[in-house]
DNA sequence: CTCCTTCGATTACGAATGTAATCTAAGGCC
DNA sequence: GGCCTTAGATTACATTCGTAATCGAAGGAG
């Protein structure tokens, strides 16, 4: 089952918070999407059908939290990525980068210490 | 326009050969992609309409070639990605990788490479 | 010239998506 | 206790996508 576009912004915000009802999902999307309520209520129950999200009665609403780890979904499409364009590898997609003049300062200097880490630890 | 994923695996085809005929490209997929004839017709007259591919007359049949870069279609995916889900930057996609304990062997010596190669030049 | 074959063009059709509006039931206000 | 408000549930509806089948015309075979 896959998450869409849409439904990925809701993930997003309940990853950064949770749980929160409908309408606290919502007022967090508006700065964002200018989404109405009842479209942010319909992503959340297809969330909810993916299982993606649970849902905790509260009274006489629910309260909305993920079910899935933003590190689990980083993944699955960073890898996704990775094996259509560029052979499953981390290296070509860097270069690719490197190649379009993205690479920041910042970008360099962490992955250098990255790679020194990687060297030290064990 | 978005290339949808069926889409893009004609593409990766024209980009690996072209011109081709429908059917060329059919049996090319072929190997991966069980796909009738007419769906990759149908594929390829989205393409068109998308402005990704060109169509020249050859006799009574088309030779198709790809009208977009390859290099500019997988910058626009992986800087999609990146702007998603590692705050537009590189090191924290490959931060992520690493900590999956997906950096092969070559991956390692190839971002060194890469640095030391970015460091000289200028 | 006529018929079969082979292209592309058109049409099909269900599932997923984006984006809501409407319906219904449970609570709270007078 | 009856009525308005407010949640979620259901329904809606146009697009895009995946996956084809069918239609119509142009060429080649006899």
């Amino acid at each position: 089952m896959q998450i869409s576009d849409a439904e990925s912004q809701v993930m997003e915000t309940l990853w950064q918070a949770h749980p929160l009802t409908a309408e606290q999902v919502a007022e967090r999307l508006a700065p964002h999407q200018a989404w109405e309520l009842s479209t942010v209520k319909t992503l959340l129950n297809r969330l909810l059908k993916k299982r993606a999200v649970a849902a905790d009665r509260d009274g006489r609403r629910y309260l909305y939290r993920p079910l899935i780890a933003r590190a689990d979904y980083v993944h699955a499409e960073s890898s996704g990525l990775l094996d259509r364009l560029f052979g499953g590898r981390v290296a070509p997609l860097v270069a690719h980068f490197s190649e379009r003049r993205k690479l920041t300062k910042k970008d360099i200097a962490e992955l250098k210490r990255l790679l020194a880490e990687l060297d030290h630890e064990r």
